[in-house]
DNA sequence: GCGCTTTGTGAAATCGTTTTCTTAAGTTTT
DNA sequence: AAAACTTAAGAAAACGATTTCACAAAGCGC
C-alpha cells in the first residue's frame, strides 16, 4: 500500500478523503464550488499519498497540455540559447512546459519535429526566422496550433512574429560606416541558404552601400558558419580582395571576433586599417581587442516576448501579433573613421 | 470533412482504411503480425487523412511517454547550452522529446520543476551535479523515475551519475601552477552555496596544495557568480592581498576572462606577473589576449552520454551507471613560469 | 409551510489510444 | 480427413483523469 508500483492515483485520494472522484478532481483544478472542509480533507489525503496527477490522462480529456514547442537552429550559439532561457522562464511561471529541439538550420528536420512535438500536444509552437517548409505551417493551422516567429519582426497572417527587421539592421551597419567615411567596403555573412535573417543582414547593407553610390560590383562578400574558423578565414578571403576594405560588417559576433583574431595574426591594424562591427552583442563583444562595435539583438527579450504572447488570450493575442524590438548599435573599439 | 476541427482520429483512419482501429494500431506501432496489403491500405488513409496521432492518448494506454527532463541551472552559460544540445540531438535520434528546465542555482526551484517533469510522465531525469533537495530524490525514487547527475562523477545508489572529478580537477590545476614554480596562489571560485562542482574544485585546489606545504591562510580565495564583472572584482580582491598572488585559478573561463580584463585595466601583466587558469575551455578561452589556459569540460560528450544511459535498457544501464570523463588542461599564453 | 432557486456533491460518460482476449480461417500433422 | 496448431484481425476493456448531468439538501420569498 505504501510502497504500491506508479503511486497513488485520483480514485485513492478520493477513496481516503471520503468523497468522490469528480470532487477530488474539483479540488485539483480549483474550482470554487467545493465546501472548504472537504476541500481541506482533499487537500491532505492527497499530500499524505503523495499524490501526483497524470498528466496524460489530464490532457486526454481536458484537451490542455500546457505544454509549448520550440524549434531553434542549435544552443550552442548564445544568441539563440540566451533566448530560450527568457521563454522558459517566462513559461514556467504559468507551469507550462517547454519542449525543445534543434534543427541544425534544417528545415526538413524541421519539419518532422514539428510534427512530433504536434504528436505531443504543443499548444504553441515558437520558430526562429520566417523561412519554413509550407508543409510545417499548413500543419500547423490545420491543427490550430499557434506559432511565434522569432528574430523577424514580419508576421504572417497565421503566424505571430517577435524580433527585429534584419535589414535595417543591415541599413544601420552601412550606415554606421558610411558616415565614417568608409567607401571600400566588404562582409562576412552568415550562411544565407534557408535563413532569412542573415539574408536579410545582407541585403539591407547592400542595399544601404548601393543607395549611396557604391558600386556592389567592388563589394566583397563571403560566408561562413557561426564559428571562429569561419571569421578567419572570411577575413583572409575578404582582405585579398583587389581593393582591399577599409570597413568590414560581420552578421555575427563570432565571425567578427575571428575576423578580428585574423587581422591579429597577419598584422592588420584594428581599426587603424580596417573596421569590424559585428553582430548580437554576446560576451565576447567585450573579450576581443580591441572590443568590438556590434549591434545588439534582444535575444532575453524575444523568448519573454514571444512567451507573453503564447500565454495571452485570444482576444489579447491579437494587439500581440506582430511585435518589432529595437536593435541598439554599441560603439567600442574595432571601428574608426576610413584612414585616409 | 476536409476542415474537420481537431483533425482525424485513429479511428476516421480504421474507417477509410476499412479495418479495426486495434490493427491500424498495430500498423502505427509497427507490429509484424499484419498482412501486408492491408499495411499498406492503413498507411495510406493515415497519409490521405493527415492523420496525427494523439500522444496523451497514447502515453496513457501505454505508460510510455518518450519524454525525457533535464533541470539546469541556466541556458545562459554556454556549459550547460551545449551540453543540453548534446543531449537533445542524441535523444531526437530515438524520438524522445526533452523538456528543459532552468532552475537558476536554486534547488526549492528544482524541486518544484522536478514535480512538474513528473506530473508531465518524464520517464528520465537529467540533473546537474549531486547537491539537491532530499524531497526531491525520494519523489524520484518513490516514482521510479531514473535521473541521471551531469557534471559530477559520482553515481548514488539510486541515481547514474557521467561526469568528471572536480577535486580532481582543481588538483590538476594547482599542480600544473606548482610544477611552474609558483608559491602565491590565489582562486576566484564560483558560488560554492548549494554547488557541489563549483566547491570541489576549490577543495581539490586547495588540497593540493596543502599536500605541498603552501599555508592555505595565505591563500586568498573569493566567489563570484559567472559573469565578467565578478571575475574583475574578484581579480581585484585577489590581487590586493597581502601577498599578492603570482598564479590564479578561475572556477570558470567567464570569470578568467573578467581577471584578465581587471589586470589590463590595472597594468598588471598576463603572465608575466600572474598566471591565469581558467576552466570549462569554452570558445572565449581562445578570444581573451594572452589566450587563456584552461581545463576543458567535455560538455557536449556529458550530454550524449547522459542520452545514451537514458535510452539504454535497464540490463545494459548497470554497465553504464558510472561514467568518468576526461578532464583536459589546454595550455595556452595566460601561464608561465614563477617569476623570481 | 409550499414551490423555486441555489449550492454542493456524486454517477457515469468520455477523451483516443493500446492491449487482451477471442475467433475465424488457413496449415500442418497424423 | 480429422485433430492440432498458426496466423491475422476484430470486439471490448482499460488507462486516469475531467466534465456533464442529475439530484439531494438548504435557503428564500410569499
Amino acid at each position: 500500500m505504501d510502497t504500491e508500483d506508479g503511486g497513488a492515483k485520483l480514485i485513492d485520494v478520493a477513496r481516503l478523503a471520503n468523497c468522490s472522484p469528480a470532487t477530488v478532481s474539483r479540488v485539483l483544478n480549483g474550482n470554487p464550488t467545493v465546501n472548504e472542509t472537504v476541500r481541506e480533507r482533499v487537500a491532505r489525503a492527497a499530500r499524505d499519498l503523495g499524490y501526483v496527477p497524470n498528466g496524460s490522462a489530464r490532457a486526454l480529456r481536458s484537451t490542455r497540455t500546457r505544454l509549448v514547442g520550440a524549434i531553434i537552429p542549435t544552443l550552442d550559439h548564445a544568441i539563440y540559447a540566451t533566448m530560450v532561457d527568457g521563454l522558459q522562464a517566462r513559461l514556467a511561471e504559468k507551469n507550462v512546459s517547454l519542449i525543445i529541439n534543434t534543427s541544425t538550420y534544417d528545415i526538413d528536420l524541421e519539419y518532422e519535429q514539428a510534427r512530433l512535438l504536434v504528436e505531443r500536444g504543443a499548444e504553441s509552437i515558437v520558430l526562429v526566422g520566417s523561412t519554413h517548409r509550407s508543409e510545417t505551417l499548413a500543419m500547423l493551422e490545420q491543427k490550430r496550433i499557434g506559432y511565434v516567429y522569432t528574430y523577424t519582426s514580419r508576421a504572417t497572417e497565421a503566424g505571430a512574429a517577435v524580433g527585429f527587421d534584419n535589414e535595417k539592421a543591415g541599413r544601420t551597419a552601412a550606415r554606421y560606416l558610411l558616415d565614417l567615411g568608409h567607401t571600400r567596403l566588404g562582409m562576412i555573412a552568415g550562411i544565407t541558404q534557408d535563413n532569412d535573417r542573415a539574408a536579410g543582414r545582407r541585403d539591407g547593407f547592400l542595399n544601404e552601400l548601393e543607395r549611396s553610390g557604391i558600386d556592389l560590383a567592388s563589394v566583397p562578400v563571403v560566408e561562413g558558419a557561426y564559428r571562429l574558423d569561419d571569421g578567419k578565414t572570411g577575413m583572409k578571403r575578404v582582405m585579398e580582395d583587389r581593393r582591399r576594405p577599409t570597413a568590414v560588417f560581420c552578421g555575427s559576433d563570432i565571425l567578427a571576433a575571428g575576423a578580428i583574431k585574423y587581422c591579429h595574426g597577419a598584422g592588420i591594424a584594428v581599426p587603424g586599417e580596417v573596421s569590424i562591427v559585428g553582430f548580437d552583442n554576446l560576451e565576447i563583444a567585450e573579450l576581443t581587442s580591441p572590443e568590438l562595435t556590434t549591434l545588439e539583438v534582444p535575444a532575453r527579450d524575444m523568448g519573454r516576448i514571444a512567451a507573453d504572447y503564447i500565454l495571452a488570450s485570444p482576444s489579447q493575442r491579437l494587439h500581440l501579433r506582430q511585435r518589432e524590438l529595437a536593435i541598439r548599435l554599441v560603439v567600442r573599439e574595432s571601428t574608426a573613421v576610413a584612414p585616409r
